[in-house]
DNA sequence: CTTTGTGCAAACGATTTGCAGGATG
DNA sequence: CATCCTGCAAATCGTTTGCACAAAG
């Protein structure tokens, strides 16, 4: 048990045993474990809908203020090279992040800008093959632009 | 003719007929034509890599400045508008712009950041009914990441 | 002549950085 | 105890804005 923040993950035993899990991947990935870093990342896992920063700063500092903005930064950035985060780019101005690792699209709604993922096998038939020679593609995604339930 | 600027594009008769036809664009938009506006719409028409606002900036003022950045940034702001111009998000910190307004995918070297159209048709097996229901979409675009052949 | 665009500089907002103190392994 | 992280504040960088002057229709 490293300190308070994580105690707010430790009081439940469920939550305990997923608290348990999250350090273990840390700590797998060569990251120290910090209260913040945990927090981050537990925070992206919970929330499954891309968070800018000042939301995750938001929910951290929710009832006890516990990180600062640049730490939130530096465990993305923390993050992000051990390959356990990946940064969304949909809209202008802001970068999201997502902690799903696993391959999938993005449907973005273009009314109130919320995103969400859509599954891989969704779409399955890009055959990659068909670009040009000289090319060597390593991945791609799909933007898919509309209209969420709420907005309608 | 309009001004030095402008000149500078119709010195050519083959240009000249180019730069007629950028001129009767812009004012079908109901845009007015400034030297400056021409500028930066010509830009994006020559090259078709996608600029950023300060490789933009830099063409425009090479031999002369002709351009601040406000006005670059209001003139494409003002394109964008009347739907001359696309922004491309494909990597963090600076909007790059298109104008290729027809339906493309864009191809990234994940090495250098070169950005390189990708005929729609390319990819046309995408069936957006696979969509949950509930999700009304507009429009989706497929990114490509990988290595260009310079970087190879 | 009226409207709209330009240029400059200041303002802004997201992200990064430097550094002193503190926590981690 | 050596290393790395955190927090604060200042610095950066892309983009936006306010305003006086100039150009377009």
């Amino acid at each position: 048990m490293i300190c308070g923040n994580i105690l707010l993950y430790t009081s439940v035993s469920a939550m305990q045993q997923q608290a348990d899990e999250i350090i273990h991947i840390l700590k797998g990935k060569g990251l120290r474990v910090t209260p913040q870093r945990f927090a981050v990342y537990a925070n992206l896992l919970t929330r499954k809908d891309h968070p800018t920063v000042e939301q995750i700063l938001n929910d951290l500092n929710k009832d006890v203020p516990t990180s600062s903005q640049a730490t939130v930064y530096s465990a993305l950035q923390a993050l992000r090279e051990v390959g356990l985060v990946k940064e969304v780019l949909l809209e202008e101005g802001v970068s999201r992040y997502d902690a799903n690792i696993s391959q999938h699209h993005h449907f973005r709604c273009t009314h109130c800008g919320a995103i969400e993922d859509i599954h891989w096998d969704t779409f399955q038939c890009i055959d990659l093959g068909k670009l040009r020679p000289g090319l060597k593609a390593e991945k791609y995604e799909l933007t898919v632009q509309g209209i969420c339930d709420n907005c309608q």
